[in-house]
DNA sequence: TACGATACGGAGAGCATCCTCCGCACTATT
DNA sequence: AATAGTGCGGAGGATGCTCTCCGTATCGTA
């Protein structure tokens, strides 16, 4: 029960998870361990060691997601203007989803296995804060909710699909996006009425995609 | 060898395509082949007599797919203006590609078995027209491309994920789109310059994602 | 209704993946 | 440098999926 382990198992945990990552994004999360075992350059004793079951996995992949966030909070939180804010938001989330192409499906993993667990609950009431600024300065159009922003984050980050080779081209949707979000005299009005974040969290939580 | 194959076989063959589709949306393209055998009410030998390979159904929903852009191009193609057809392009494909979430996994599936396969190459210049005719109108923005409003088709698409529960919100995305698509004096001009349909082909094509 | 032709079902062999177990290697401590 | 203790590797049994084979059932035709 030693507080710090091995250096050499803190060696393998990180490689298993970094192979993790490329293999998920090529192949899925169903990608074969065995694989896996043998791109970390382990025995198949040592992934199962460090990750019992696939979901263990998963799940600590899923945490240094959750990490991610936060360390890109402060920047999209503190930016100088609510409009400053809803860029950053859907540049740097929808970027980064982009560049995780395994995300959506760890996240509906997830939910499935612990449907309790809120991802991003921290969140939610600072980005409702930063949404009612920027309409409140005149900037974002007043139709839309921060759920709205999180789908478009979500539909950015789908263009993780193409690979890497379609991050140069990435940002003219991105601009799209926030000419789209720009209040304007005469935008067409948003059908409906947004879901809250929890309806949002049930619905996109019960099993459906790839 | 027999022109028309015997009823019980069409209709086994039209029901393995219409379980496919369902199985293969909730769990990804890789489903197990038995459950499939199962859910049509088929044995495992008449599943594999009509479709031998997973490419096999595979290639035969991509048919049906192509088969159905088809069937909407005529009313996109045919509209009284070049923003109409713009706004029932994106509508009309989106709309459809996110009530098959399975699509893109086959349409990379059949890319990957059939590389020298370009699906809608006869589309491309008619999306080029239309797309045209709308700048020369003055309503859609002068720096979008073909191109860009496919992967908008494809982002909008990817909102299937979250399954037909996020149907009655799907338009807010997509009217936030083409609001963002309008011509405006003040539009952020779109960084870079777009890929042609043959450059975007090619990267759509190498295996990347779930 | 009878008959030939076509298609069906599902048992089971073959194969890929999962996951455990245990003898050996490495690490850190004295 | 010796030793206790932690961690490693990979062979191989267990499991689950793929796909074939052939006796039986259904269809279309006369």
């Amino acid at each position: 029960m030693s507080a710090t382990p091995r250096r050499d198992a803190q060696r393998n945990h990180e490689r298993i998870l970094a192979e993790a990552r490329i293999l998920f994004a090529e192949r899925g999360i169903e990608a074969p361990f065995d694989e896996l075992a043998t791109r970390a350059g382990v025995g198949a004793g040592t992934l199962y060691r460090h990750f019992p079951t696939r979901d263990a996995l998963i799940r600590e992949l899923y945490d240094s997601s959750i990490e991610m966030f936060h360390r890109l909070a402060p920047e999209i939180l503190g930016a100088p203007t609510g409009w400053r804010s809803v860029e950053l938001f859907v540049e740097r989330l929808g970027e980064w989803v982009a560049s995780s192409p395994y995300l959506p499906a760890v996240m509906r993993r997830v939910a499935e296995v612990d449907p309790e667990h809120r991802p991003g609950l921290e969140f939610e009431s600072a980005i409702e804060e930063f949404v009612e600024r920027a309409k409140r300065e005149g900037s974002l159009r007043p139709d839309v909710s921060g759920v709205d922003l999180n789908v478009l984050v979500n539909m950015l980050g789908s263009l993780g699909q193409f690979g890497g080779d379609y991050l140069p081209y990435w940002r003219r949707q991105l601009t799209v996006i926030l000419d789209g979000l720009r209040a304007r005299p005469d935008s067409t009005p948003l059908p409906g009425v947004s879901q809250d974040f929890e309806d949002f969290h049930r619905m996109a939580h019960e099993r459906t995609a790839p």
